[in-house]
DNA sequence: GCTAGATATCTAGCGATGCTAACCTAGGCT
DNA sequence: AGCCTAGGTTAGCATCGCTAGATATCTAGC
């Protein structure tokens, strides 16, 4: 039982490998380009190995990467916000969460756009996920109007895939942010 | 000579089959089981006959419905305008847009998140999505304020995707329509 | 009416995918 | 010593998108 401490920490250590390599490859070649095969080579590793980590296949892995993706999304608009009110709050908002869709276009992709959402509604991404969203309701002042924050991540979220996919202008950023920011600011 | 109308026409015809029958089988099963073969099936030849008619192959495809789902879209949210203006006129085409992404989820996505979106800038696929962008544009008022529209539209397609995904209250759409009317009718 | 060429369609198969069953091979336990 | 389990590999299955080459069918000229 000495020894399961430090296996523990070696199965840890590789399935941490796994997701890194997971995303460094969606990150630079996209989703369809990580492979079972491509995996296994970057870990050092056979096919299987990845099945022994991740039962769930590459699936799991996806999910596993969009998971860790809605805890570092919902830290960047809590940390942008800090003690901000109002509409500086929701510019702050609304200013790191499309910077964080732009700098991780495939983290983002993972976390709303890939088949992994089927399940997410049970389980506990949504935890993830409703933290998130609680950190957009923080800037709106009332604390129970959901609608309004239904509808600002909407707009957040139609933003960033669509800036992603090059259908907004990309000079008049700072100014969607203002709109968002005057239109939602109290 | 005299034949090739007949024969185009043909060729027209199986074209639409095949795009018909994408559309449906995305539709029931998702564009994961919108397979060559199944399609194939569908249109009761076999495989390469597909390739004949889309050289481009599945992406071509699904290129092509999704290019029809922009024209539809654009008519749908022109049509529940109709004269209305202001915050009304915000409201049905917000309400004619989620209706139309809820109606047909799967050519909301092909529309939007596949992985086709790499040659549009550049060609005529840009023009129907302008028509549908610019059919936004038209409930806002003021002619040249595309920010404005740019958010609009941004709020109307996160919420279709967040909606689709389960991630918004159903039973509050309304209230949704209802705050980004109030938000955006000036 | 018959043959030659074009046209339409199919059979068969390639490479790559996600995933898994079966085997091997070390190390600890009795 | 001898077994047993954990951890790893090899090899292979079914399916995918796609295509080359053979085959059938129809058209056109004599």
């Amino acid at each position: 039982m000495a020894e399961s401490g430090a296996r523990a920490r070696r199965v840890a250590e590789r399935r941490q490998q796994i997701l890194d390599a997971a995303r460094a490859v969606a990150e630079t070649d996209g989703w369809a380009a990580v492979t079972s095969r491509r995996l296994a080579d970057a870990i050092g590793y056979t096919q299987p190995v990845l099945y022994a980590h991740f039962p769930g296949g590459k699936t799991e892995i996806m999910r596993t990467v969009a998971l860790a993706g809605f805890t570092e999304l919902a830290a960047a608009t809590r940390a942008a916000v800090g003690r901000k009110t109002g509409a500086r709050a929701v510019a702050a908002v609304a200013g790191a969460y499309l910077d964080f869709a732009a700098a991780h276009p495939s983290l983002y992709e993972a976390m709303f756009q890939l088949p992994i959402d089927a399940r997410f509604a049970q389980d506990d991404a949504e935890a993830e996920l409703r933290s998130a969203f609680n950190a957009l309701a923080a800037v709106l002042g009332d604390g129970d109007d959901e609608t309004a924050t239904e509808v600002l991540w909407s707009a957040l979220h139609g933003m960033s895939l669509l800036e992603c996919a090059g259908r907004m202008r990309p000079a008049h950023r700072t100014d969607r942010v203002a709109e968002l920011a005057g239109r939602f600011g109290d």
